[in-house]
DNA sequence: AATTCGGGGTG
DNA sequence: CACCCAGAATT
């Protein structure tokens, strides 16, 4: 009879032969350090937390110092990590700890939950290393390897996936050595069990890892499904004038073709007539509806409608609208939007 | 349950 | 450039 396989005793054999123990918050362990240093880690590389972390525990080396820190000196402290409202929470917790805890953290998840800022990972994490609590973790490197390791499949932002996860990192959390039994896993995670290309040879937990025996390590944790693009409809009014040149507007340098220049848009068909008679354009001859087609961008859809009509210009109002008459034959040497060159394409 | 927050790293 | 990262708070 075959022992069966100790989960967490494999991970905890990998993480003393070859997990990092030379982190700056992992040395004078205390409370307040690793909580800082789980804060800045939240949603942020480890090699990018580090010159803060030094720099942070230099200027406020304890909870007092940064609850009588002022709020934009923490931030000032935070510049450059992004997520400012964890800099805001964590100086609003200090404050708590000192105020209302008579500077004592509280050592235990659900005491810990109740900091703004710290979320029931962040606490697990807080409790079982600063104080050795039997606490399960699931960040972005434990939901990645415990999905590979077990197959559980889908998107985590899925509350279903999520509570699947959940569910084994708290099952397989150990009574013993959970400190490091909670770093190990995160070092699993950020050192072999990497997002892409994982160094599963090196790995504690191939010859049990379902994800590794069917060789789609790629295909976990589930990816965030990309939502349906927004359609949007647009008309655009290829103006075309008694020189055969093309009325062409410019687009501020701010949003979308920025800095381009593109036919007039109306958001219909409907307000062509209105259109003209504001822009003191006549018509010459019947308007042409080309056919509509889908020019995709990064987050939507836009569907454009064509018009080409032929007109006669009154005023020479063209200059301060930022526009202009289109010489084909001597095109202007402006940046056009890509649906504007497949549309000049077509009228040759 | 889905969105938002946000700077940097990476393929 | 798209996607991801030691997630939590908000709607």
């Amino acid at each position: 009879m075959p022992k069966a396989f100790n989960f967490s005793l494999a991970v905890l054999k990998w993480f003393d032969q070859h997990g990092r123990k030379d982190l700056p918050w992992q040395h004078n362990i205390t409370p307040y350090r690793v909580w800082v240093s789980e804060i800045m880690l939240q949603q942020t590389q480890v090699a990018t937390v580090i010159p803060y972390f030094e720099r942070f525990m230099a200027q406020l080396p304890t909870v007092q110092d940064l609850a009588q820190a002022s709020e934009d000196e923490v931030l000032h402290l935070w510049t450059g990590l992004g997520y400012y409202s964890r800099a805001r929470n964590l100086h609003k917790s200090a404050q708590i700890v000192c105020n209302e805890l008579r500077g004592e953290f509280p050592s235990d998840v659900a005491s810990l939950c109740e900091l703004p800022g710290i979320g029931r990972s962040t606490a697990g994490a807080i409790s079982a290393i600063a104080f050795g609590q039997v606490a399960a973790i699931l960040d972005g490197n434990v939901k990645r390897v415990l999905a590979r390791c077990y197959a559980i499949a889908g998107w985590p932002g899925k509350g279903d996936v999520l509570k699947a996860l959940w569910h084994q990192a708290e099952a397989l959390k150990p009574t013993k050595r959970i400190a490091d039994y909670t770093q190990a896993m995160m070092d699993l995670g950020a050192t072999l069990c990497t997002r892409s290309k994982p160094q599963c040879e090196r790995c504690p937990l191939q010859q049990h890892c379902l994800a590794y025996a069917q060789q789609n390590q790629a295909d976990y944790p589930g990816k965030k499904p990309k939502k349906a693009l927004p359609v949007k409809a647009t008309c655009m009014l290829i103006l075309e004038n008694e020189q055969g040149e093309l009325l062409l507007e410019k687009r501020p340098n701010s949003g979308i073709w920025g800095g381009l220049w593109i036919f007039p848009q109306l958001e219909t068909p409907q307000h062509i007539d209105q259109h003209l008679a504001d822009e003191k354009l006549i018509t010459l001859d019947k308007q042409q509806q080309w056919p509509s087609y889908r020019h995709t961008f990064s987050h939507y859809h836009l569907d454009i409608t064509p018009v080409h009509i032929k007109v006669r210009a009154h005023s020479q109002q063209v200059a301060e609208r930022q526009q202009l008459w289109y010489n084909r034959a001597q095109p202007a040497n402006v940046g056009l939007a890509a649906p504007i060159k497949k549309l000049l394409a077509q009228l040759n």
